[in-house]
DNA sequence: GCAAGAGGCGGCAATCTTGCCGCATACGGT
DNA sequence: ACCGTATGCGGCAAGATTGCCGCCTCTTGC
């Protein structure tokens, strides 16, 4: 069984478990259209003979199919792997309760929070300083909490710290405010040259997984910030974001802004029409790339020292957050 | 030859548009991914060895494929037909420049244009007015121009009367003045018994085509606008929306508030994670129902008199319009 | 109670996709 | 000039999808 057969099928399924009667290949295919998922009735009928064999589906006379007590709990568990939108909604749901205010440089921002041992707290310092330094993170604050020390709802255990850093969705949340609707489009692993982006080499898209693109990569020490960071040479976290067209021109505006006030993090936009670092745009629509978040504890991390990061942890007031110059000294 | 592969290979042909090399099956795969859209190298390949033969591309030794004369002339024709994001990014586009403000009750909205023979406006006025009256518009103005009265950039011509009417995705704009980012679904008929939307009987989503849904449905002489509004059952253009699940409490609001200024068109806002109309949900969003801003006008063609539409038309100053009793007495 | 229509089912046979493979080039570096 | 790597190509065959059909089984209206 192909993943991508697997994947339509729970499709299928899921239709199928929000109805309480049972339903046929044609009402199964409205609903999926209904869905922006294209399918024949046929291709669904197919479908429901495989899932009957597994005993995820059974027949209720010639009414329909309907799922077994297994298939509910398989899609139960499939969901775990495939929550479809959960990173999405989570991440609208923050940026939708940031109220940070451009003019002030003040109000709630989206953080991630990463835990690391304290012993391992100096050295890491001295590499998110080297980060910071060279201008790879997003924005230029952070947080550090001590045990005892509470940073939104965590409070770091005994011979723990935690880290806030500022999260690359809180970029979309002040052009919100502005009156520009951001869209994200994937996150995934940048490759720098001489400092500059050239491509992106692994995308994920954000609403096909549970976890956010750049954990999974630091995880897999799939990075390498800071080779970028000493020689211009490297692999970053960064994201791809999209606005309309007529947006432009403002959002590069409000990039200067954000930098201002310790929020830069938008390294490109691109020019209407135009694909940018080779992904290409719909009409009427301009990319951004962002830089990651996470950045600095990607560093971090590929020193050996163990993490644990949480992107799009939660909110947290801007003001709470210090320099870096004033945090890693 | 598939209507579905046939898009595929546009897909691959648009790929190869758009660079100046020739590209072979995995660069282009690459490209696609970036688009969101899975294919195998192996696939692409063989499509590209189907449009060898239909000579819109050609091998470069064994650099890659390129595209003939007549393959960018194809991918050009077929443009027409799939423009694909055209609507939507007009639509963002048009939103964008609007300045509409809830508080003030005026500014640039987004409208349509309909043009009629000046002899049938006093028809279409009766009819309009039926349906105004119902409720069955997108907010409660309208504003006729005469010839020689300047609508927008739309002069109608000797024996011409233009008819404006607020577009549905003038309450998108208002809705991201807000704070709260609405995205179109898709746009379609909408079946209402006893005057309550029942369900969706067609959908054409917004970036498939060139031309506004309900357009094409009042072309198609697909609604009952009429009926529904004489009878409380019929068939009624409307579109849906969806916004974050956070923003559900404040879209309700802002509903009310709207229909307060003149702008009542949102029918239905749905609960977080629930089904709106049968219409599934990622997790997160919450699905709204929006009135067509040209039902006033599919009732007029239902009756048999000849429109031309033109959604998504122009911005407009609210305060050009004026409220429906007064214009259509 | 009966006919019509909607919706469901699965066999069969075309097509469409894709994985696996062996082989041919293109390009950069030594 | 020579080698290694990346990329390209298309044959073959196994799946995956889907159209076409003939045949059931409810529901509904008369």
């Amino acid at each position: 069984m192909d993943e991508r057969s697997r994947r339509k099928i729970l499709d299928v399924l899921r239709v199928l478990s929000e109805s309480d009667k049972p339903l046929g290949g044609t009402r199964i295919a409205h609903a999926l259209a209904l869905a922006g998922k294209d399918m024949s009735q046929r291709t669904i009928r197919y479908y429901l003979s495989i899932t009957d064999e597994e005993g995820l589906t059974q027949q209720v006379g010639r009414r329909g199919r309907q799922l077994t007590s297994v298939g509910r709990r398989e899609l139960e568990t499939a969901y775990v792997v495939d929550k479809v939108g959960f990173v999405a909604a989570r991440a609208e749901a923050l940026i939708f309760g940031m109220d940070f205010k451009l003019r002030q440089g003040r109000g709630k921002v989206v953080v991630n929070l990463s835990v690391l041992r304290a012993e391992d707290l100096p050295r890491a310092k001295a590499v998110m300083r080297r980060v910071f330094r060279a201008g790879y993170s997003l924005g230029d604050r952070l947080l550090i909490g001590r045990p005892g020390q509470k940073v939104g709802s965590y409070t770091p255990g005994p011979g723990e710290v935690v880290v806030a850093t500022v999260c690359s969705i809180a970029i979309n949340g002040v052009m919100l405010d502005e009156g520009v609707p951001m869209t994200n489009r994937f996150g995934g692993l940048l490759q720098v040259s001489d400092h500059k982006p050239l491509r992106f080499t692994q995308i994920i898209n954000y609403d096909g997984t549970t976890l956010d693109p750049l954990e999974i990569f630091i995880k897999g020490r799939m990075t390498s910030v800071s080779q970028a960071v000493a020689t211009g040479e490297g692999v970053i976290g960064a994201s791809f974001r999209e606005i309309p067209a007529p947006a432009a021109e403002k959002a590069r505006r409000l990039a200067g802004r954000l930098e201002r006030v310790g929020l830069g993090g938008i390294i490109l936009v691109g020019r209407p029409g135009q694909p940018l670092l080779e992904v290409p745009l719909a009409t009427g629509r301009v990319g951004l790339v962002v830089r990651g978040g996470l950045n600095p504890m990607a560093a971090v991390e590929e020193e050996g020292i163990v993490t644990t990061n949480r992107a799009f942890s939660q909110l947290l007031p801007f003001e709470q957050l210090s320099r870096w110059e004033e945090v890693l000294a």
